[in-house]
DNA sequence: GTCTATAGAAGGATAGAC
DNA sequence: GTCTATCCTTCTATAGAC
């Protein structure tokens, strides 16, 4: 879905590969260690180049994240149709693997990186989604070690997929893997009706 | 042992002060988001006064982390004295908590910042105790989804302080409601002897 | 132990040619 | 849609006075 849908570009190859390239490299070296310099050199350009798809850095970072914001709404909207709680539960962690495993960077930039942390705290309108999620998911007034699981699932999601010994297994035992781990963490006995 | 900054530290209460700001500041700006220029600010002194501690950033970060190397091997080390692998588990399971309690942000720093993933690659000597953690503590041969689960475990751990739900409980609640979650997560039943 | 001053590099951002 | 060239700011790091 991602891939090389462009092939080898002598030049211009659009918004698309700059997303990409932004990505993997907020990913591997964070947004506040990835300059505008670093992602056009990566693709073959110049500053200038990237400065004509986005108006400044933080906006390049908001447009790289926006997939997942959409993303997480969906996810929530599923869980919270659910009446009972368990099965709120485990629509969500079924939800939020898939994600992570098909979306595993834009993720972990959007939970992990400090910078992100900054500039959701000024656009309060995108930082809601946790707050959302105890109130709607959770259950606006559950027990403290709940929401102590919800927030330990929700982090701990964030590493697995690029460490060694889980980086090399395929995706559908990765998905497995990491459901059953939310599984264990929110006490879901099984798939609930 | 690196030798980063080691050796004497006959200084006066300079030193105590500089780790304590710098690591606060690192734990919410992100390394690469805090400037030597913020930390002088921070304590009302100038950069010029902060070199005079540290030879360079690199040398500040590794100095503030050191002490949960040395935890981090004390922790390693009790868990690895227990024979069966459920002990060593719960062992690691509430070293590790009492870690994150007392220490937060060092631990936090040390998992999350990219900017000290890419210090830890180079000094490839630090960078060990995730590999001796799976090897002595999980088992060189476990399968894929205890190493996955302990990597969720781990990253989980990082992020639960901070945040609203968690933050205002007192220490001795986050220990049990973390410790419980750990070994949900890793499937101990209670405490082995 | 802390300061002023500054070198030298790198970053974000803009103007205007093609 | 991409380029060259440039501006201004901030960063790491050093030199040398007090």
């Amino acid at each position: 879905m991602t891939g090389v849908t462009q092939g080898v570009r002598p030049r211009g190859a659009g918004r698309a590969q700059l997303h990409e390239t932004a990505l993997r490299l907020f990913a591997s070296d964070g947004v506040e260690g990835t300059s505008l310099q670093a992602i056009a050199d990566d693709m073959g350009v110049t500053k200038a180049a990237v400065y004509y798809h986005y108006r400044s850095k933080d906006d390049l970072v908001l447009s790289v994240l926006a997939p997942v914001f959409t993303e997480l709404d969906a996810i929530a909207d599923r869980a919270a149709a659910h009446r009972s709680r368990p099965a709120r539960l485990d629509e969500f962690v079924t939800g939020i693997v898939g994600l992570i495993v098909d979306n595993h960077s834009r993720f972990a930039v959007l939970v992990g990186d400090p910078y992100v942390e900054r500039l959701l705290a000024a656009h309060h309108d995108l930082s809601g989604w946790w707050r959302r999620i105890v109130d709607e998911i959770v259950g606006a007034g559950a027990d403290p070690l709940t929401q102590t699981a919800m927030l330990v699932f929700l982090t701990g999601m964030t590493a697995p997929l690029i460490k060694p010994p889980v980086a090399g297994l395929d995706a559908e035992t990765q998905r497995a893997h990491l459901i059953e781990c939310g599984r264990r963490i929110l006490q879901i006995r099984r798939r609930p009706a």
